[in-house]
DNA sequence: TGTACATCAGTGAACGCGCGTTCACTGATGTAC
DNA sequence: TGTACATCAGTGAACGCGCGTTCACTGATGTAC
């Protein structure tokens, strides 16, 4: 069959693709994800403008493809690291995961921290579905409940995730000094909204 | 003197500004500030993009305007209006002017909402500084306390105002109805943030 | 095995377009005396 | 009062440039038989 491409030619192509993504990625982190061109974007990743065709249809694609792979890979690590933890240190577990995150990849955290209240509205509710899931994880890790995927998360686990993503983002702009105090800090807010009475004997929002 | 233009002169030319930054308020709603063109803004404020200069050396020193003038007006406002209620309703209070605010002005919410996290370092920084006095308007208005520029924050405060500037970006994609809800839960969130004990006897982040 | 054909990532030339910026000018208003 | 001059917001023409997109082509690889 000619339908099926050699799997050495995939992954070729595959190693564009992923360029082209990280390209993006450098780039948006100094002007925004909104303001970039195309041929800024495959200049960057070291191809002519026309082969990104080859990849993408438009820049929106690209930026579907970023949240929905590279974003949505790094927040569901979050979570597993959560559940890997023993219950009492899913929290400590989330906030460290999230600063090593930012430490390794600060591109990426960027891009997730900005785009999360950016322009494009399908961005946003696409990483929002994600930071939502996170919530419902930390929530099972931290109680032992099972996630249900059918109610909302509590309000304070999705609160948790909100201070941890504004968290990234103040820790990206930050010396390395200042995280150590940081992470305590973010841990301290954290705790005490977990540890808080849910309000008027509901849990959901 | 020629150099003191007349009351009515000084007041047509502070209406194109004000109308270059408000078109620049509506665009950015759309496209995000970043991507803004100087002939577009200029297009939607209904003057010749070379009439732009006579107000702004360029987008950057519009958007410079934006945080300083009426970001910061609107930021001071809320703080203005805990700081004006009964010292156990303060919260209560910021809230509800942050999401009256959302309803009455949803494009400038947009705006500090998203450059809060957005590409320019320095519009980051200008924001911040003045989400840093809300905290600590906030923590003044609810414990009674004097407000002290040169300490930082307690974190509780800082946390809330995290929470209610992530509320408003919730707040400008939800419908009417679900506003109320997320009064209630930011409300609660907040509450159990500054009910806690702080951290390590002590009140530094 | 050899030969003819299909697939497809990457390419360079070319297009029309909107961009930011400069320039010299207009015309309304205010000032000097 | 009249007259000459200064200021300055707004303008249209023009510039060179980078953009997104189309097109036909190349050349490597795989398939059919």
């Amino acid at each position: 069959m000619v339908l099926r491409a050699s799997l050495e030619k995939k992954e070729e192509k595959e190693k564009v693709r992923a360029a082209l993504m990280r390209a993006a990625l450098h780039l948006a982190a100094a002007h925004g994800f909104a303001s970039l061109g195309l041929r800024e974007v495959a200049r960057e990743a070291g191809i002519a403008p026309t082969s990104f065709y080859r990849h993408f249809a438009d820049m929106e694609e690209l930026g579907a493809a970023l949240v929905r792979e590279l974003a949505g890979r790094i927040l569901r690590d979050f979570g597993d690291r959560a559940l890997a933890a023993p219950k009492g240190s899913a929290v400590v577990h989330v906030v460290q995961s999230m600063l090593s995150a930012v430490a390794r990849d600060p591109e990426l955290l960027h891009f997730v921290v900005a785009e999360r209240v950016g322009a494009s509205a399908s961005m946003r509710a696409l990483l929002r579905e994600k930071l939502v899931g996170l919530a419902r994880t930390l929530h099972a890790a931290a109680t032992g409940e099972a996630a249900s995927a059918s109610s909302p998360p509590p309000i304070a686990a999705e609160a948790a995730v909100v201070l941890v993503m504004d968290a990234a983002g103040v820790a990206l702009d930050a010396p390395e000094a200042r995280r150590a105090q940081l992470q305590e800090s973010l841990t301290w807010a954290i705790g005490a909204l977990l540890a808080a009475p849910a309000p008027e004997g509901k849990e959901t929002p």
